[in-house]
DNA sequence: TTAGACATATATCATTTTGATATATATCGA
DNA sequence: TCGATATATATCAAAATGATATATGTCTAA
């Protein structure tokens, strides 16, 4: 699903500028989905050429010049049908998990500050969802938030689980960024 | 952590050619890190106009004239310094619950067909990790297979534990494809 | 009261990455 | 020996990131 059919969604929730958008990435979606601005702007101007949105330039309030853009029908249809035909699947990039692969080469002490540093990581972004959990919301938005909580938290249990254990081994372990070929099969 | 990053890292394993890399990134890394052709052969010429690899033709063998990488010296220098200086983070593209946060969009045998199919799917890649276990491993990659193992089921066994609850509610609630506005604060 | 920090708001752009496509040879099984 | 699959490289338009620039509004502590 490409961020544009994503935006048209959250443009269902309510009318919105593009900062309003990013703003929903980093509340609501935060856990599952990121976006940029540099990709939200250019994505609304698209949308709009398209028939999907429609803009008007707010005159009054705080922020008078600010673009607000509203759903066509149109948008509405073409956003259901995007819906129904995008097939479930989800993508990770763990910068952490690369980090653990390789861990070998780092220094036991490194190894020790990244493993904390994840724990925290996980712990940051448990905090911030259990914070969600005050509102009310709908089915949907609820089983996102509820299995966010349980994969972040089993993740983070995980590290906590096996800290002690990760870091004696590898501060028993001989080699630390030497050149030596890691005992892996080629073709693992 | 940049793609050229990983290429290093992964050319610590063994000489590699960019087909090699590739099918590392779908054997080893398939759940925590992707890589296209798009990126691998760019990555890999840049890297040798750095001097981080080097590069041989090689003119015997089933396959004579594929380019065979080595790490040099430099690069492994690189290598082992970058990965230190990388935070441990992750980023996660779920379309899977982009569906479920707009799931009062769908109509009911559709949201199914979707729940049965991110279940298969975390089934087939379980699999595919735990197939992973009969070989022998070091220790940061064993980690990455385990952590790998217990993400995933904790999310299948999450979906498997509410599938039929969420399904009741949804074929209870009203909505589905309606225009009206979701019941959701604003700023959520 | 006012300077500085932070929030709101939009825009652009080089670089990175994806995902699709093209091409060619090798291998394996029916 | 035909066709499918695996090995191998390359390219490119389109999408997305991440950084930067700009400007105004609001809140707070000296």
């Amino acid at each position: 699903m490409q961020l544009k059919t994503l935006c048209l969604g959250l443009l269902e929730i309510s009318d919105a500028t593009g900062y309003d958008i990013k703003q929903m990435f980093e509340r609501a979606l935060n856990h599952f989905h990121a976006a940029s601005y540099g990709s939200i702007y250019p994505s609304l101007k698209q949308l709009e050429e398209e028939g999907h949105v429609r803009s008007r330039i707010e005159t009054g309030g705080p922020h008078p010049g600010k673009r607000l853009f509203t759903l066509t029908e149109q948008g509405h249809e073409h956003f259901i049908k995007s819906l129904s035909e995008t097939e479930p699947d989800e993508t990770i990039r763990s910068e952490f998990l690369v980090l653990m692969f390789f861990s070998h080469l780092l220094e036991t002490p490194v190894l020790q500050e990244k493993l904390e540093h994840m724990e925290q990581y996980y712990d940051s972004k448990l905090t911030m969802l259990e914070s969600l959990l005050d509102q009310e919301h709908s089915a949907g938005i609820r089983f996102t938030i509820e299995f966010g909580i349980n994969a972040l938290s089993a993740k983070r249990d995980f590290i906590r689980k096996h800290r002690e254990e990760i870091l004696r081994e590898h501060k028993e372990s001989p080699d630390c960024g030497s050149r030596q070929k890691l005992p892996v099969e080629k073709h693992l």
